[in-house]
Formats: C-alpha cells, structure tokens, sequence
DNA sequence: GTCTATACTGTGATAGAC
DNA sequence: GTCTATCACAGTATAGAC
C-alpha cells in the first residue's frame, strides 16, 4: 500500500477555500448585517455561483456555526493574550477584562449578534463550535475564584450586567459612548455587591506600596 | 353637504379586523416565533389568503409595528396599574417594578424580542408605536428621581442591569428561573451602588411605620 | 473533486378582476 | 375588500460538465 503522503493538497486547498469563504461572510455581515446577506452574495465575493457553496458548507447555518466558531476563538486568544498582563489589583484586573469583553464585542456588532444574542431563526451552534465558548465561561469563572470570590450567582450577576451594558450601547447608542463610558462605574458597584475589597491605593506620589501579600508579577499596564 | 354620521360603521368594522389580524398575529409570533411565522399562516388563522392583508397593512413590517405600539400601550397600563399600590419604602418599589418589567418580558419572549431586542432585520418602529415606550421611559425617570436619585447615568445602568439578566434569562435558561432568582439581589446591589438608602425596617409584629417624609403625590393614575 | 446550470419550494409583495 | 394570479428573490437540491 501507498503510504499517505506528507501533505495533503487537496485537503489544504479546500480548507483555505473554507476559510476565504468565512472571511467573504464576516465582511458581507458587517456591511449588510448577519442575516441580511444573501448566499449569492456570498458565492460573487468569492468567485463561485450560490449553489457551488454547498460543496464547502451544507448550508447557510453551517457558515454561521462556522462564524460561531471562528468568533469564539478568537475572543478565546484575545482573552488570554490579556491575561498575560492583568492588573494585580482584583477590582483592576475585572475591570479590565469587562474592558476587553466589551470592547470586542462593540467593535464588531454582527459578530456580537452572532456569539451572544439568539437572533438568527433557528440557528443552534453545534457542539464543536460551542466548545471555545464554554472554555472562555469556564476561564472567566476561574478567574473569578481566584479573586477570592466563590457565590456563582455573583458572577452570573456579573456577566449578565456586562451583557446588558453591551445590549444597551448596540441597542440604543450604536457608534456612541453613553453606555461604554458606564462600564467601569458599573463594575465598581458589582465589586461593591459582591464583596470585593476595595484596591489598595496605587497614588504614584505616594510611595507606599502596603500590599500585604506580594503576587508574583508588578502591575504594569499596557495601553490596551 | 351631508353631515358625518355618528357612527362610521366601514371604520368600525375595519378597526375590527386590524385587530383580529393582530392577535392572530401575536398568537403566531408565540407558537413559531416572532420572525418565522409567514402571512401566509396569518391570513389562514382570519381566514383570508395573504394579499388581503395588504388592504389592511401595507407590510409584514407594519404589522411589526403595530404590534409594537400594543406592545408598549400594554405594558404602559400594567406599570401604570402597579404604580396604584407600589409600596411606600423605595427599594421597595424598585424592586416590584423590576419585577413587573422582568415577568413581562419573559412571559412572553417574542413580545419582548420585538420590545426590547433589534432582532427583525429592517424593522424600526414608527414615531407613533414609539410614542408609549417613550411615555414608559419618561414614567421610569419619574419614579427614579421621585426616590431622590438625579444621576441619570445611574438610571442608565438600571435599565441595562434589568434587561442584561431579561436576556440572559432568555437566552440561557429559558422557562427557568436561574436568573429571575437573581433579579431581587441586582437590583439592590444596583440600590446600595447608587446611594439609596436601605428601606427601614417593616417587620409586621413590629408595629412601626417610620417613615420620615411622605412624598406630596399620591399615587393615583389616569387609566391612560 | 469542484463548479455550473437548472429547477424546486417558500417568502413578501403587487396587479387587476369581481 | 377580497380574491386569483403572478412576481422577484430567498435558500436549497441535484444532475452533469470538466
């Protein structure tokens, strides 16, 4: 027998047509909307006719798992690649990551559309594609112990406000600032509810650094 | 010329069947969803066939919009009929109107989808549907500021808080309780945030009724 | 294997007869 | 006002060219 060869060619070629469809999909639904834009639409940006689509995807919701998917991977390594410098300070360090979240989501409506709100009739995102979403939950709920905090109900509260905000900005202010420039104010009084001390003070003409505990790494900034 | 008569009975019987065509149509938004139901299926349950409901709507989108007007004149009563015995303590009266405007939502999620959520594609609601969320909006304030709060960007943060667990609600845990459970707590972590103070205390065998000042308004309302 | 041509069903919407 | 007939366009399925 043959043994199988080193690359796979075709395998490759018709993944990187998948993926040039994908990206054709994401422009398409931030030019027209998530569900304004039309398979025919689709196949002209990439050179194909509608039905030839159906050789790559099964149908127009396999392209939006696809996105799901896509999505959530993405807002996985951005989430991670932000870890990398989180603030010491707890209230800090959350209020950065509902930065991050918000920002992302902001950023990209559609996409916003596609990972969080249940907008598109009948779509369900399959268990493959679902799974980077539950690992960014499970790394959110990590990150919430390990601030000390343990009522899951809390960060059920935290989350859903987050989202709101989002919801509001997107909804009501769309391009505008009127509910993002709530964020951190609104993080602060979840902080507060939920029982998370205050930060110790970070004055730079005070030199006084009273960090009773010492965590491993100093609290540089980028400038996000 | 002749006089108009006291009744105009052709306006009667046109009245009539825009509404029986919009509860038919609320019926199917709840059955197949606010989206996928066809006018094909609306004109089949009041017994016509699809193009005569253009002599009564001029499109699927109009009839969005009327029921979005119902919607909000509906919701409007129900707040207005709460406001009748709304209880006296302020957190106290935030929270039952959260309440109100939370079980409204989610009693009925295509109701809410069509309220609250941009999720037809191209629909927006005319200046006259929008006028009684708009008179909705205004109430909130009222009440908000008649507690003596005055920062709107907390009025703001109210509302996003409210509809972010609505959505979650929804989204996440549909005809559960995960998150309504959640509701009485966020709303006084959102209470203790903004600086109202905490209810005294109305232990019934305790007979106290310490209430310092009493607002000037009772709050009797018109029916609208 | 990949794409095209063609066609099927269902949608919202319109024209015109009665 | 309501009907029949029809339209344009959507997503989708499949046969067959290359």
């Amino acid at each position: 027998m043959l043994g199988s060869p080193r690359r796979n060619r075709i395998a490759e070629r018709r993944e990187a047509t998948r993926l040039e469809i994908l990206d054709a999909a994401w422009e398409l639904a931030q030019e027209q909307g998530l569900a304004e834009f039309t398979l025919r639409d689709l196949a002209e940006r990439v050179g194909m006719r509608a039905p030839s689509l159906y050789a790559h995807f099964a149908s127009k919701h396999a392209i939006y798992d696809a996105m799901f998917g896509q999505a959530w991977s993405k807002y996985e390594q951005v989430a991670l690649a932000e870890l990398a410098d989180l603030p010491q300070a707890p209230r800090a360090a959350i209020r950065r990551l509902a930065r991050v979240f918000f920002d992302f989501a902001v950023a990209n409506p559609s996409r916003h559309q596609l990972m969080n709100q249940r907008t598109i009739p009948g779509f369900e995102p399959s268990a493959e594609s679902y799974a980077p979403a539950l690992r960014v939950l499970e790394l959110g709920q990590q990150i919430f112990r390990s601030i000390g905090l343990s009522d899951a109900a809390d960060f059920d509260i935290g989350t859903a406000i987050i989202a709101g905000l989002i919801n509001q900005q997107l909804a009501n202010d769309p391009g505008g600032t009127r509910w993002s420039a709530l964020l951190d104010r609104t993080v602060d009084i979840w902080a507060d509810g939920v029982g998370l001390p205050p930060d110790p003070p970070t004055r730079t003409r005070l030199k006084t650094q009273p960090q009773g505990s010492h965590h491993g790494t100093p609290a540089t900034r980028s400038t996000s």
